[in-house]
DNA sequence: ATGACGGTGTGGCACCGA
């Protein structure tokens, strides 16, 4: 099976794009992050009709997640447990894929702002949350894939400019510990699993050409669990959607699973 | 040190993202 996440940056304005890009690439699941609306807007029918069940968890203005399956969606949590939590980042489910049922943990991390800022906090605190919640969800279901737009660039290589942003939001020691902590739970980070080329990355600025000049941060990622590594045949990012009119800052991440 | 670009919601801009 295939699953992919992209940080869409409102859906209401990409829905042309996610329509585009699943016709070209009929993932099993897509994971969507940043839809900025409610699930009363949530385009569900455009959805449905070429062939996806959704789980949403929506919000106005900022934030929200969804998960789009071929097969079934089961067990459906919205939210970490046990963390109050007013902004929409996180939608648990149960894929029943043919080679057997996958836990999809579909995540958009916290951005933190600046390094000291309440924003920053309240990342710190969000990240001991999930990892607690993703412990958890490995322990009843093995079979586990925690995907989506993580605003941590894990090492010096998945920055365009890691001297020059050393200690800067989403390249800082503390977040890059949570990325480990994380890892440290027994899962492995898919796009490593294959060479890739230099200077990969699937966030490019908005700003001064950034994606032109390739001045961009890894920061999207799909994580396996240690029973799902060998099923594991590629991972990459697509950095068509990039080139768009009106794109996303994103750029959507694909793994194949056997 | 600041803003650059884009989306949202509001109201003639501010806030947020990364």
């Amino acid at each position: 099976m295939q699953i992919a996440t992209w940080n869409v940056n409102s859906l209401a304005v990409r829905l042309p794009q996610v329509l585009d890009w699943l016709a070209a690439n009929p993932v099993d699941v897509l994971c969507l992050q940043e839809l900025k609306l409610t699930d009363d807007k949530f385009p569900l029918d455009a959805l449905q009709a070429i062939g996806y069940q959704c789980a949403t968890f929506g919000q106005k203005t900022y934030n929200g997640v969804a998960i789009l399956s071929r097969a079934p969606l089961a067990d459906v949590v919205r939210n970490i447990g046990g963390f109050e939590d007013e902004q929409s980042r996180v939608i648990t489910a149960t894929v029943d894929a043919a080679s057997g049922p996958v836990r999809v943990v579909n995540a958009y991390f916290v951005n933190g702002q600046e390094p000291g800022s309440d924003k920053f906090a309240y990342k710190m605190r969000w990240l001991d949350a999930l990892r607690a919640r993703v412990q958890a969800e490995l322990a009843a279901h093995p079979r586990l894939v925690l995907l989506g737009d993580f605003n941590i660039a894990p090492e010096d290589r998945d920055s365009f400019d890691p001297v020059g942003l050393r200690e800067t939001i989403h390249h800082t020691t503390e977040e890059r510990a949570h990325f480990q902590a994380l890892i440290d739970l027994g899962l492995t980070d898919a796009y490593r699993l294959f060479p890739q080329p230099d200077k990969s990355f699937s966030w490019w600025d908005y700003r001064m050409l950034g994606f032109q000049k390739n001045r961009g941060l890894r920061i999207d990622h799909i994580l396996v669990s240690a029973a799902l590594v060998p099923s594991v045949t590629a991972c990459t990012v697509d950095r068509a959607p990039r080139k768009n009119k009106q794109p996303s800052d994103h750029a959507p991440v694909v793994a194949t699973l056997a």
